[in-house]
DNA sequence: TGACAATTGGGTCGACGGACCCATGAGGAA
DNA sequence: TTCCTCATGGGTCCGTCGACCCAATTGTCA
């Protein structure tokens, strides 16, 4: 799992980037903040691998505290209007990434991955920087949620969408209720769950499948 | 279930915001674009009640798009550097709500909902404004979920932690096991749900437990 | 005071869920 | 070819779940 500190001074963004985050199975939001002051002290009382920093912020801008937090946490520069100038700011400043706020979270939830993972996006053109993303486009799940088949995962999708009977999930399955019911058996193993009811929380809690 | 359109060029604003509103349990995002003509032919495939808008957008600002978008759709206009002069071109164009990217978005949510209701926030000052949206701070429940008792959502919470059987459920709470079936079949009742799965899942998408 | 809701608890009963055993055919990997 | 996984399915069995009936206590509100 892999803590992140948000740093933005407008909190529709913050917030909407937190609950983002937060859908992502491997990354959990510990905290949001609206200063680089406010940074540094959270940083102190919570430990998290990754800080994302708008580069954009009254009361003494987010490039001043990336230096300061050190070591123990790389940080994402996100920006409004990107521009070399930021860029090479972020980059003296030691940070990790810069984005423009106008990528999509996806990519934003690669390079914390990344970032997480010791890689420095920084030194990289465009391409390279792509092309390293890729290979962390997707979430490394739990043993466990990893070792699902195809046909677990639709069975899960459907579960946390509310199909929970047997009969209607072998009618939408085109299956046998017992097929259902081997399928149920072997998820309840590798999730180390008991029931279908704890099958539908952990679909959802590992982003296998969506409440909605 | 109020239905949301979001228009901004920056994706991961546009996502993080739609992550956040798709978290409440009265509003739903049904799309998300990142022009104001995008914002036009997309309302005009899929309904909504209220669409959210960056005034400051490539290709045609936001401004133009939302006159014509008519009255089907209400418009609430979001900005990242809020001035008056932008408060009073969205007005013009027939905006029904102005604020900055730096609200918290609690109060986007609040005023998602006023806007919904019919309200118009835009003749308002700020003080009469936040006095109004007062009043939709907290999300309209569905009738069967507004209906449940403490007891019951307590239930719910436990349920949706992951504690499912009803031996455990009864030891938690402190009362029998007969108890804890009496409450889970008038959940159910109030939910329309027929099993406990359905009844977490429920729980989860109203918001009124979270799955960790 | 009287009515109502909330919380607690009882009993019964049929249906369903989950644990255990098993087999078969398709498809990929060594 | 052999081995393994995946998806399909069978059967049995016990425990639990959910539906139905019911009652006592407490507290609130008209």
């Amino acid at each position: 799992m892999i803590r992140v500190m948000i740093a933005d001074d407008h909190q529709l963004f913050a917030e909407g980037l937190s609950q983002a985050l937060n859908s992502l199975p491997d990354a959990r939001v510990v905290g949001v903040v609206s200063s680089g002051p406010a940074l540094r002290e959270a940083l102190t009382g919570q430990p998290a691998e990754v800080a994302i920093v708008d580069i954009e912020m009254p009361d003494g801008d987010g490039i001043e505290s990336i230096a300061k937090i050190g070591t123990s946490c790389r940080a994402i520069v996100v920006s409004m209007h990107a521009s070399d100038d930021q860029r090479e700011r972020a980059r003296r400043a030691g940070a990790k990434g810069f984005f423009s706020k106008a990528v999509p979270l996806s990519t934003l939830a690669a390079a914390v991955r990344a970032v997480a993972d010791g890689q420095d996006l920084m030194g990289l053109t465009d391409e390279e920087r792509d092309e390293l993303l890729e290979k962390f486009f997707e979430a490394e799940l739990d043993p466990g949620a990893a070792a699902l088949t195809p046909r677990e995962r639709e069975i899960l999708q459907h579960l946390a969408a509310g199909i929970s009977a047997t009969d209607e999930l072998a009618e939408r399955l085109f299956i046998s209720q017992k097929t259902v019911k081997n399928h149920l058996a072997s998820i309840f193993q590798k999730l180390a769950v008991s029931d279908r009811t704890q099958a539908a929380i952990e679909a959802i809690r590992l982003g296998i499948a969506r409440p909605n």
